[in-house]
DNA sequence: ACGTACGGGACTGCCCGTTCCT
DNA sequence: AGGAACGGGCAGTCCCGTACGT
């Protein structure tokens, strides 16, 4: 099949991109380093994406994808929603260690501006997400009744973003899931209804969890 | 005095950088660009900052010094330190949305990487003191015992600078004073000591504050 | 075929760059100077030449490979090694005149130090080329015994070299073959062999010889 | 005296201007080094100098100077002309080896075009000079009579400029004086009258002379 | 007289994002 | 998809004045 060789190019494209946005950021990144990285001819960068902005665009949209992938599949095991939320949260924070894609994408989207509205896009729909499951937990007497389910997925969602970028700053990211752990630590007893006090510290140990992956 | 149109040239570049760097970001700011924001020739710019990098460093460090400047009279106020840091983080979201230096200063430090180690040094420094505050005010009875200082004010610093960056992409930065708001509202019952509680409502009142300035 | 417009390019760029490195020398030359002496955009010289460094080597490369072509045709004519070494240098003085690339490595090779080590090269190869003609018309009878291969090819090459600067400098290289002509005027009676000294006229007129080209 | 720090400020400028001319070349020189080299301001530099041209000129000039004297001091010994061409020569080898400014003229007579006419001054000047000193010789009866004047003196100064190039950027000019040795070698048997031939070995050996210096 | 601090522009080498033929 | 070329900036910085002490 001829796509085939198509698709692999433009994955590569997208894994050189990646690497290079994330180095220089959007401003000093070259697309001639990008076809470097990518063993790509800037002919051939430029019948996969049509601009640099382009480009940009398709790394953030496939990071956004990721996350929702993984956190889709989080949600399919059906566990109770706190959970699923710090699995959620605790699969990105592995992923913007792991994977180019993810931290590129991360750090596109901080500088903003250079592109359109869409850049906001992600970021609402995450806080949209974790509001609604936030509402469900607490629905379900996971948290107490003054919790405001808006209120905390926005906290969240900056809290996140805010360690993503300190710690990348501070300790090139190698304390992120400490960091992260910490901010349970942090906010579950004030959030967690009286019942399940007990539990926080076994939601916080869900952050390092399981050591696969 | 001779040495006063120098001055006065400086500051006027420093704010033309700051207006540009602030738009576009380090890498695709130009500093034609900012000399005309500036009305400054290039010689003239050159002549005060050898190099781009130079430029935003010095930014960076206006805005450090703006900020230690503004925690300091917060400081000499003599309040207890829970109020202190309050006032100190709400006078940053006020610079943040008044003071371009400030907000340059805040964007060129999220773009980190095109400069060397020394970006990493205003948030090593208000961890620190707000860490030394946290320590004070626990010690003096504020909050409970089990707050741990250090990692209260590194989640602190990260939700700060979180909800700096997605108010930013969201909001254009408009409901900036109404997350720090929440953000307190989130953290104060979960680290004041028991006999100070009732007093969170007054406190986070305070961010919202005397609304001149 | 598409290399043809490509190989087109860049001997325009070449044939410009020589003109303008020729008048204004290395380091007054401007690469927008060469670009519009070659009809070409500057960015089609980027393609071609990575750098200013890069296209004054390509044209000092140019320039010997020139003077080694006219070198190799005047051997190939089977001459008693004298007559072939005032050939050649013959040939490299009518070149110095009528082929801007070859004055124009000239002047390049004059000013060196910009560049790296190879700019000795051609004089490195010059020299052994002529010592071993030397030798060998020695060997065959031409020169007496006396004459030294080694200390002959290096005055030679500094005479001629020097003869160059020499007559560009006082008469805009306008009596250059009538300066080498006095050159081995005074350099034949001192080497030849005995029984060859009647034959210095004839080998003097060799420079001026047949009026071709 | 005020007049002689302004004497000393002018001399240490040179001084820059020697070492930043020979090793940049003229196009590539810039009078920021200078003035660094010469530890003044580009003020002061620009007070003495009023253009780059002009204090390349003085570099000349100064160089010129300095040659002229030497010779001048050569020819009082009242020795026989021949001998004082030769040491002559090998003075001028000398301050090319010790003297900054010597070295520094030399580069820029040999970019010339830069500047206006009077680059070939010094060599009219040196060309007349030891034209005049070989007619002499010729007459007292040191050289044989067939030799041209005119026509020796042109080789001369060509020969030594060229060994002065090619030494330079063969050897860095470390072999220069034996290349000045090789040269009289060459060229004293072919000149001498019959009634001094057996003298060239002692000419020849005024080169490399007392060791002084 | 001598020197300095500051500023003015022009321009350089570089190289970048794009497009046009094949 | 690829090789070649296009223009248009980019950062840098250079050479030079002017306004001002000392």
């Amino acid at each position: 099949m001829i796509q085939q060789r198509a698709r692999a190019t433009r994955e590569s494209i997208l894994a050189g991109a990646a690497a290079v946005f994330e180095k220089e950021g959007y401003g000093m990144a070259s697309l001639a380093r990008v076809a470097e990285e990518a063993s790509v001819t800037k002919g051939a960068l430029y019948f996969h994406f049509r601009s640099k902005d382009e480009l940009a665009r398709a790394v953030i949209a496939a990071q956004h994808a990721r996350g929702m992938e993984r956190s889709a599949a989080v949600v399919a095991e059906g566990r109770p929603p706190l959970e699923s939320m710090i699995l959620i949260i605790r699969g990105f924070g592995q992923d913007s260690l792991n994977e180019p894609i993810v931290r590129a994408g991360i750090r596109l989207t901080f500088e903003a501006s250079a592109f359109g509205q869409d850049v906001a896009e992600p970021y609402r729909h995450w806080t949209e997400a974790l509001e609604s499951m936030t509402r469900t937990a607490r629905d379900e007497g996971w948290l107490h009744a003054e919790v405001d389910p808006g209120s905390f997925a926005r906290l969240l969602v900056a809290s996140v973003a805010g360690i993503q970028m300190v710690s990348g700053i501070l300790a090139g990211r190698r304390d992120l899931m400490e960091r992260l752990e910490e901010m349970w630590a942090a906010f579950l007893p004030g959030i967690l209804a009286q019942e399940h006090q007990q539990e926080a510290g076994r939601l916080v140990g869900l952050v390092r969890g399981t050591p696969q992956e």
